[in-house]
DNA sequence: GCTGGCACTCCTAGGGGTAGAGTGCTAAAT
DNA sequence: ATTTAGCACTCTACCCCTAGGAGTGCCAGC
């Protein structure tokens, strides 16, 4: 039993070549090329020492007996923790970033921008969660009579989100009823959160009786009927995803299926992009590490973004484990912060 | 040279069997399967020659000398054409499609979920393009001011579909001047066509002057702004496109990344489906007919579906070439048929 | 005109042999 | 005590070859 079982600076440096290598060229690496690579001058027979202790260690593992060695999850893991040198963006990067996400109208716009500029640029694919804020303040409602008692609310948050739902009412209403509804509720909750006003509305309801006239009444019930569910989906938009059909890695066509299949259901994308959203700066998932069987092959680097400093959102690139870090991680986070800067409806420019 | 050139009766027959036994089990179809397959008692000798033929005329083809026959795309051409027994649907296929398809609310979710029926049911990709009328009747318009001199615009179509974009005006509105205009023009133009609606805006404009006051002016102008583009896209709903990657011709990833690509392009298969638009009944696309050559291993079966005998969109299953035509196409036809009736909106219930 | 027979072609699967890459181990060198 | 050179070993990838099988085309006979 050999003296290591903690590492040195020297075996961390090798391995630190090793992933660096192996990223490169996607073959697994020897001790040969490792010893020319390298900057420490060693001979590849102490190479192959030290990999045999960092195979022991579980940070590579050889797929053949006369193959290189390849970096592990759990040497990926050590790598972007500990020894990864992130390169800077590149200039034309930035300001390719900086004039796509020049601020503008539509968020789900920028939203897509944002996810195609994250796949077109790492060539590979790219994810942002749509924003969702806490506190949604509500801005105008609307309702439209429909067909019986079925009533369209159309209702407008955050300045200029229109959101749009059918609702039942117990008793059919006209147009001017409901005009008349829709003026009370905006004159009364007009710039509120949406949080309050639901809470207010249910206060209301309950003491109700004799304080509000019968129009009023009806207001706010179809107010609490129009703002039930409405924080319901949460959604991405994904953008490249066959950009992942080109590496090897992926090229079994079952796996494939899984993975675009998870895409498809979004459901435990959006869970793990959830996990995000409280993590300070870049969070990477590296193959296993996720819990998701399709993305067993693949990593995941992301990053939260906020509005006016809420965070509100998780956007991210997916690719197979081996990918160039060093550039994504920069440029994940710099797409974070320019996409919350462009979503500010603050700086919102006039164009 | 033969006699031939003109098919029999007898040569049509052995073809369908090739073609079906072909479609059935993925393999090139020698004549010793055929002679014992067909209902026709021929030898495998006899059908040597006839396949010979076939070859001759280019309705099939053998991958090498020691292969069977496979057919082309005349081959399945002539075969859907004019040999194939459609199998009429099964009850449980039928049940659930009615059951799935009852009239509801929202035109998009109807229109989700019967692409997802459409690859659910064939085990392929499902596609079904969003309703486009012709007559868009304008319910019901909505100014909301934005900063500066932008301005919310909400409309309100064919009863309940809500639209909503930002345009920016000459001059800064007030919240009661774009209420004034709101009214206006709900007062004047509800209940017409956006088509009509443009038009008489466009006359207003051109003779406005002295007739009309400043506010009603402001109103058109922006009406003007708001209904100009209205009509810009045109999309579709894929489902199961997943489902693809299982099939054998498909598994080259390079066309395989060709035929997702141009999902998500979308143009060319926009172009594709709309092609599809005047057709009467059925409407197949066989490998390289399309013209597309993300589509040269896929076959397209489509149909039109109609609101009230007015034809709004597409609806199609995509799947290799070697697909269960007799199945497929009586599906789609009902799908289409059903689709159509579930967006009535006379018809919607009122639950 | 159909059929049986036959020679032929081509694909496929499997075996054996070789070259190359890279390892682990050992013994010598520093 | 660590590093290094040398060497035997292992595994893969590739190539060639063969045997088997599938299916054809053609011809001669029914």
């Amino acid at each position: 039993m050999k003296k290591s079982q903690v590492l040195n600076e020297r075996s961390l440096q090798l391995l630190k070549a090793l992933v660096e290598r192996y990223i490169h060229d996607g073959q697994p690496v020897g001790s040969r090329v490792l010893s020319k690579d390298s900057t420490l001058n060693l001979s590849p027979a102490t190479i192959r020492n030290v990999m045999a202790d960092l195979e022991e260690m579980g940070l590579v593992r050889s797929p053949h007996t006369s193959a290189g060695r390849v970096p592990t999850v759990s040497g990926y893991r050590l790598f972007v923790d500990s020894l990864l040198t992130v390169k800077p963006l590149e200039s034309s990067e930035l300001s390719l970033l900086r004039k796509s996400l020049a601020a503008r109208g539509d968020v789900n716009e920028v939203i897509s921008v944002a996810s195609q500029l994250l796949s077109e640029v790492t060539r590979m694919a790219g994810v942002v969660t749509l924003p969702k804020r806490e506190l949604v303040s509500l801005r105008h409602i609307e309702f439209l009579p429909l067909s019986n008692t079925r009533v369209l609310v159309i209702f407008v948050t955050n300045e200029q989100e229109v959101h749009n739902k059918i609702i039942h009412t117990s008793k059919q209403f006209s147009a001017s009823e409901l005009q008349q509804a829709a003026n009370y509720l905006n004159s009364v909750y007009s710039g509120r959160s949406l949080a309050a006003v639901r809470k207010a509305v249910i206060k209301e309801l309950q003491e109700a009786q004799e304080k509000m006239n019968k129009e009023m009444l009806d207001a706010v019930q179809m107010a609490k009927l129009a703002l039930d569910v409405s924080k319901a989906k949460e959604d991405y938009v994904l953008s490249g995803e066959t950009n992942l059909m080109g590496f090897s890695e992926l090229s079994d066509m079952e796996r494939l299926k899984q993975l675009f299949d998870a895409f498809t259901q979004k459901r435990g994308i959006i869970h793990l992009l959830d996990q995000c959203l409280n993590a300070e700066g870049v969070q990477i998932f590296i193959g296993e590490e996720s819990g998701y069987h399709a993305f067993d092959r693949c990593s995941l680097v992301t990053k939260s973004y906020s509005i006016d400093d809420e965070v509100v959102g998780v956007l991210g690139v997916i690719g197979p484990t081996r990918m160039a870090y060093e550039k994504v991680i920069p440029f994940v986070d710099v797409t974070a912060k320019l996409l919350g800067a462009a979503l500010n409806p603050r700086a919102s420019s006039p164009s």
